[in-house]
DNA sequence: CGTGATTACGGTTGACGTAATCATA
DNA sequence: TATGATTACGTCAACCGTAATCACG
């Protein structure tokens, strides 16, 4: 089991051919079928059917392995590599409802106290972010999402990675402003199972509601950008209600926020890093965290 | 990153020597050298001093990370070698506390089903039973350990594997019968405190128990075997209380058990195997899940 | 037939072993 | 000085690319 077949298989299977896995990787397309090859030899068995190119079952689950051990390779690397130089700059990833306020207040406190200290922000999509970690594009990611009060985000590269917890906040219904649902003082998600629903599996991730709402739920309408503003349009314009922070529906007049009960679900925001293991933390980490701990 | 250098780094750090991790391995020392070699080279850093051979910072995390990597490709390895072959025999590993009762009803009644199916069961201590499942000499293991009522026994190798909650029972303080404390109807760990205590880290591992008793907390006295019944003899002669699941402490005489409060703690066992995914299950495994549901 | 995967084959690379060298307790 | 790691070097395996072949749409 090399790693170069590893990952030669799962760029074929991600990529349903051989010939545009090759191109990925560097290598001609005959490489690749003989390293595949290899790893069928080893094991045995069919790993990817051809003709159409597809993954046996076989195959998809050495795939799914062959995800995660690269995954970890590449988070090795980058934390060795920042065993090597400690950094003269800082870059953090934020997905879009990963509470900016605090963010931006701990950067501008990094900011007073070591000016010439180089820092970036990038935006992303909650689970893009363990890839930038792991392939060493940021120092750290400000990630959210829904969850129990006391469970952790179970986002997939997590154990690899530490996660700090930051911010926590309620959940709220949103609403379009004078919906007969909003002058209730809370609202249980089995009163909406017949509302239209709106998702945002770009902007907050929802993982556990799904498990929530059962299957006599409706298919809700599906919004694939990424913009708060956006969405709270949408929302305001009656095509449906949607699950968000409180304070994420303050600037809005036309939507309103109805505290949800029944469901215990929580949004928070994680920090997410590499494990440095002490030894020159990094500035803005230290920000971050010591503002969540005042909060 | 070849996966051979890694697990060079792995057996060195290990061994504290390249010359019997080469023996380990079944290279020459030289052979070792270079793959450690080319590791430094790749990372641009030192990952193990010589003289004394001792693992640096980085060496020691890539180290954790190599044995994650190794681990899983074993892993990978042994499940899709299930995906080739049927199952004539099944091997279960067991954990010394791992209620031993759903066990042997779940072969009998796998026996009177179908007799043909060579059963073998092995014990072992819990954190054994990764590297077995991982290494395919099991197919099944039923670990048990300590944790809170709704938190999952969190065992090292993790996530790779799935876990299936088999059974539970409340947690007993072992006593010397006679003992002060016994009259109490319940007791809390913070009553135990100036109390000798008895840890059996190979009978049961109680790693969540470690962050209940705070630093003010005795010294325990260890007992490194495995055998229950030794264990309750040293309760019985006084030598200290332990932490046991209720049903462990019924067979002695000179013990009793009295039930813990304010700690929220249970004795759970779980049933691991190498994810499957459907297709050709156990019959074992699903003799276990049907009575663990039935209980 | 044409696209795309496999097989055949040669060149080059590089990994391991032997043996000599070096360093440290 | 002896044990044990590194370095030098030759050999051999294997990996990749080119090119021919094969198979499926």
């Amino acid at each position: 089991m090399e790693v170069r077949d590893l990952r030669a298989l799962l760029a074929v299977v991600r990529c349903g051919s051989f010939t545009v896995a090759a191109r990925q990787l560097g290598f001609t397309q005959s490489a690749v079928s003989q390293q595949v090859a290899s790893l069928e030899a080893e094991l045995g068995q069919l790993l990817v059917e051809r003709r159409p190119v597809r993954p046996t079952a076989a195959g998809r689950r050495l795939a799914e392995h062959a995800a995660q051990v690269l995954l970890r390779l590449d988070v090795a690397s980058s934390e060795l590599a920042r065993f090597r130089q400690r950094p003269g700059a800082v870059k953090v990833a934020l997905s879009p409802l990963a509470s900016p306020q605090l963010l931006a207040v701990a950067l501008r406190s990094v900011r007073s106290q070591s000016p010439d200290l180089k820092v970036s922000v990038k935006s992303v999509v909650a689970t893009e972010a363990i890839n930038l970690l792991a392939s060493g594009a940021v120092d750290a990611a400000l990630v959210d999402g829904i969850t129990g009060p006391s469970e952790p985000l179970h986002l997939s590269g997590t154990g690899l990675l530490t996660s700090r917890w930051v911010a926590q906040a309620p959940l709220v219904v949103a609403l379009q402003r004078g919906h007969p649902l909003a002058a209730r003082p809370e609202i249980s998600l089995e009163v909406l199972a017949d509302a239209p629903w709106l998702v945002a599996p770009a902007l907050l991730e929802g993982g556990a509601t799904r498990r929530h709402q059962g299957a006599s739920w409706k298919e809700p309408v599906l919004y694939e950008g990424a913009d708060l503003g956006t969405l709270l349009k949408l929302v305001g314009a009656g095509l449906g209600a949607a699950l968000l922070p409180d304070w994420a529906v303050e600037g809005d007049d036309s939507v309103t926020g109805a505290p949800l009960s029944g469901a215990r679900l929580v949004h928070r925001t994680e920090l997410l890093t590499l494990r440095t293991d002490g030894a020159g933390q990094n500035p803005v980490i230290e920000a971050v965290l010591a503002l969540s701990r005042r909060v």
